[in-house]
Parts: C-alpha cells; structure tokens; sequence
DNA sequence: CTGAAAGCGCTAACAT
DNA sequence: ATGTTAGCGCTTTCAG
C-alpha cells in the first residue's frame, strides 16, 4: 500500500533505525548515508504514518477545541484565531461542537465509549460546572475558555467580565442616561457570564447613584439576535421604557437594535445601546454598535500556549490570565458627523 | 499508566480476544462471560485507545474539513452543519484553515513532512486549480465544496451559481431597475465563483435587453465587508451612479449597505441590494438583506455522505450534487410596511 | 554511527 | 465461544 520506513530501508541499503534518524533529524546521520537515505526517501515518495509514529509516542498531536456552536461570531472569531496559533506551535485541532448539551460536553471530557482522540482540550463550557469538569477531565490536559470565575483545578483564560461590564455601564451613565436596561440576564448556576456582567452593571449603576431597577433587567434563553430582539421589544412596551441599554452580548445587541429601529425608536438618539465581544458586524452595522472589545489574539494565543505547557509535563497549580479590553465608542450611542464608510 | 485490554482480561480471567470482542460487540459472547467482562471493565474504568485500534485498521477516523476563513460568515454557518453531520455519522472532523494560500492547501493535500492524520478531506479550495488538486490529492478521497464548475475526477457539491446569479439579477430588473450594477468580480483563474456568478448576471441582463455597463461591474481584492463597502463609493461616485446591485455575497452586500447608508443614499429607494449567502447577519440588517439561500443543511449532508462513500471504497467515478436555492426577498429591495421584527 | 529487535494497544486470522 | 498470537509502522533501547 504506502511506502513504510522498511520501503526505504531496503531500497538505500540501509536499516530501519537509520531512516528513521533521517526523517527525524534528531540523531547525527554519517552525511553520505544520509544523502543516500535521502534519494530513496525522495524516490519513493516516503510520507511517515502519523498513527504508527503517535502509538508508539503515546501522544495524537492533536488537541480538541469545543464550543457550543460554531456559527456564533465570537465563537468563530475565536475558532480562527485558535486554529492559527496552534498551527503555528505544531498542533492539530479537532472540532467538537456541544451544541451546549450537557451529555456532549460529558463525552467530550470522559471520552466515552469511543474513546479521546486529543491530548488536550480547550473548551468553552456552558452546561457543566467547574467541579463536574475538572471531576470529568481527570488526566486530561484542560483550558478553560471564556466568562466564568477562576478556579482551583483548571487552567482558564477570558477577560475581567465584572470590570468589562461596569466600564460598558458607566459610558452609558456618562451620557446622562439615567433608564438603563440590561438584556441577558439567566440564572447564575446556568450561565456564569450573565452572572459576572450583571454584577458589573449593577455595579456602576449603584456607584452613580441610579437605581437598579428590576423591570428593566431583561432575562432571556439564550444570546441570540432573536432573544435580543424579544426583550427589547419587552422593554419598549414598558410604562416608562430605558433610554440606553447594555446587552450582554454583541449579537443580543444587534438583535435589539433592529426591533428598536423597526419599532420606531432612533438609535442612539432615544436609545442608546452597548454590546460585548466585539464581532465584525458591529462594526459595519447601521448604526455601528459600541462596544467591549476583549483582545481576541491574546486569548487565542494564551490558551494554546498554556495547553501547550500543561502537555508538556508543567506540574504548575491552575493559571488564570485574564486578557486585555477596552471600550470602542461607536455610533450606537455617540452620534457622529456622517462619514464614509 | 492507563487501562489496557490486557489489564481487564487478566481482572476478568479471560483473554484479549474475548475482552475485545465484547467491547466491539461484533461477535458473540456467551451471557455469563460478557457479564463477567462487563463488570472489570466497569471496575478498571477501561477507555479504548483510539490510536492502537486506528493503526490496526488503518484509518484513522477523522475527516479533514478546509476552509479559508473560520470566521467568514457562510463557512461558519457550513461548519457548524458538517460538524454535526459528521459526528451524526461517527466521524471526527480536524480543521484546517487554508487563509486561501496556496502553501497551506498543497500541505493539507500531500500530506508534507508531517503526515496525514485524515482518511478524507472536505475542501473548500482558493487557491489551487481542480486538476492540481486531483494530482495532490492522490489516493485521498476529496469532496469538494463550493462554487465550482464539475471536474471529472473530484466529487463536487454545491448550487448551480449561473442559475442562482440569474434569479438573484432578474429580481432587480422585475422591479423595474436599469442600471444594474454588480460587486464582486474577479479574475476567472482567481476564483470560478465570480466567473460563474458574472456570467448568471450579464445572462439575464441580456436576456432582459439591458447592456452590459463594464462601469458598472466592480472589481474586488476579496469578498468581505470592507470590499463592498469600497466597491460601492466607486459606484456612487459615478456620473450615473447604479439603481441596484447584485453582490456577489452576502458580505459584499452588507458592507456595501453599510457605506451606500452613510453616503446618504435610501435602500431600497435610491438603490436596491441583493447578496448570496443568506447569513444570519443579513436576516438582521437593517434594512434586512434579500439574498440567495443556498441549502446548506443540504450541502453539509450530501458532502459527509459523499466522503462516507469514497472511505468505503465506493470506486463509482466523480459524482456532483447542486443543493437546492432560493430567493428571500427583504427589505433591501423591497419596501415593507413597518413590521415587528 | 548504525543494526537488531522490542513493544506501543489493538484487531483478526488461526486454532481449539 | 474463546484462547493464542502475528503484526499494523514507528521509535527507541541495547548492542556492536
């Protein structure tokens, strides 16, 4: 079927050590062997059996990214950012998608009846907790991705979401808006991102000395444009609606603003509005939508690199990075003179 | 260090050949025995170890899926529908990411110093012709995806791009446009998709008595946001500027709508835009985006079970599929009474 | 510097 | 129905 070391072997005269020494290139190889080696490896069109070469070393070389979907826009920009970095340390990626389902999610880590195929995981969990992973994973090299609190047995990297939220917050309060609404709220024990960005929020409400005010904090199912749409339409009908709101996601934002603009509202006139994760849309959106912008590349980087460290033996206690973000003041709450683009 | 088959055989007092057969289920075992079996395994927690079981078969159970870009739009949407198909048929998906450079396709295709990890490849090409794919690709199975005219030696799924570049045109000379521009156009070695959706367009101008204004047809380095958006100011600026334009995707069109706003111009009014996708974004616009919906659940399906096919040595010759399109008429080209939504 | 050979964990042919 | 064992292709220990 396909050439194997002992193909070449024969064919230059040579044992199978000694090919293998080429191919590596870890060992000194006598330089007229090595040529020869060479010219049949070249000849044959030698191409090494990635499963042999990984039953022996015990490891696949690949490592699993899991995200509960992969057409979300933070989800993917991430997705592409993860897969360059590890290309560039060497590294495979597989794609798993848990559509956020528990059971998924728990194949993911215990490898089931099919067993695990990576030698780490970089995941972005939404239905497990911290314990049950951590619990789960057992041998299993794991980073932790995306908005929860800090944990004692597992490597993780996001943003600060408390301080993101309330910087998010108090542009809005800087504007003079006093009815700001929150959409995204859940259930704590469900989603630790709404958790963290609703403390956030209400704590830059109560540093301004506004009230937070219980109607205007907008639960929804899930961080979809449709859900964000559904709520603002909700806060819309109140008896006295907001006049900004902070979306807990970029895409619960974009969702918001076309019901509010189809619901006749000018935006950022009469409503003003701030998303979280920075997408592409959000910046060609019309209006443009202000918004958290968390440095991507960095956590991309980070969690590839701290995987990396953790495959190699790093005996070191659960890490946190926490990286980098800022505030991008866009149309959808400061006006702007028309310009192109 | 981890539980081996032989470990349970000696905890249940049986041999591998008995263990193996139990955890495969293909063969028979006597009640008792399996039970016996069942049992250590429980016990010992027992995980298969993929990489073993992979070279003994000679497979290795993962597919690879190429794309340029993880965080375009439509291949995520695509992805997301593989990844489920896939795993829907027992297959774990690798992901490569091409950032269309020829370098990175050639690599993924001969397999390179490093070795194939796949047993097939779905692959959606930039930068490399059919026939240099076909010549890499070798004894690896291929579908192809996209926009691309059939080849006869590679698997293709896709849409019909003339057809559906015709429908998306004669939309716009159905609502009485005449100066109908297109965004999008590139060099035919560059990239078949533009050749094949151009040739759609000027089809049904022609067939509609309308000229073909070469003016009219702008040229772009790629197909994002920011192309469409440069690529429509050039319009405008003409002396005759366009009354609608037929983008040749979704993105081209929602960053041209995005400038044609901030240039003061009315859609669909002034200018009336049609894209090619349907991504979610354009379903969120404002105004929301009339597009061609190419199936993709479709696609995604087709394109797993065509790789199935090949990996079980189907040696039936190059087989192509056209997916299933439509037409979604919104508000960029037709005006709507103000709705919820 | 290079050859011989063990063995990674599993499946499947062969034997009973 | 179940035990024994070769061998998938590679890396690496042990010799030389």
């Amino acid at each position: 079927m396909s050439v194997t070391l002992r193909d070449v072997a024969l064919d230059a005269g040579v044992s199978v050590r000694t090919v293998s020494n080429v191919v590596s290139g870890t060992v000194r190889v006598a330089p007229d062997t090595r040529s020869r080696v060479e010219a049949s490896l070249q000849k044959l069109g030698y191409r090494p059996n990635v499963i042999a070469r990984n039953l022996r070393q015990g490891r696949t070389g690949l490592i699993g990214l899991a995200f509960p979907e992969l057409d979300v826009p933070y989800f993917a920009e991430l997705a592409r950012a993860i897969v360059r970095a590890s290309r560039e340390h060497g590294l495979t990626v597989v794609i798993e998608q848990t559509e956020g389902r528990e059971e998924h999610e728990r194949a993911l880590l215990d490898g089931g009846a099919r067993g695990t195929v990576f030698d780490g995981l970089i995941l972005s969990s939404l239905a497990l907790g911290a314990d049950e992973i951590a619990d789960l994973a057992g041998n299993l090299p794991i980073v932790m991705l995306g908005e929860r609190a800090p944990h004692h047995r597992l490597d993780h990297v996001g943003i600060d979401n408390v301080a993101a939220a309330r910087v998010a917050t108090e542009h809005l309060v800087s504007l003079g808006r006093s009815r700001i609404a929150a959409i995204g709220y859940q259930h704590p024990k469900v989603n630790e991102t709404a958790h963290l960005r609703a403390r956030g929020y209400e704590d830059a409400l109560a540093d301004a000395g506004l009230p937070v005010d219980r109607s205007l904090c907008a639960y929804t199912d899930a961080y979809h444009r449709e859900d964000g749409a559904q709520a603002i339409r909700r806060l819309l009908d109140l008896p006295s609606p907001p006049d900004a709101v902070f979306c807990f996601n970029d895409l619960l934002a974009l969702g918001a603003m076309r019901a509010a603009l189809a619901h006749g509202v000018r935006i950022p006139q009469d409503l003003a509005i701030v998303g979280f994760d920075d997408i592409e849309d959000g910046r060609y959106s019309t209006p443009t939508l202000t918004t958290i912008v968390p440095d991507k590349e960095q956590i991309a980087l980070v969690a590839v690199e701290m995987l990396l460290a953790r495959l190699s033996d790093d005996p070191s206690k659960a890490r946190e990075h926490l990286a980098r973000f800022e505030l991008a003041v866009r149309e959808s709450t400061v006006r702007r003179r028309r310009r192109r683009g």
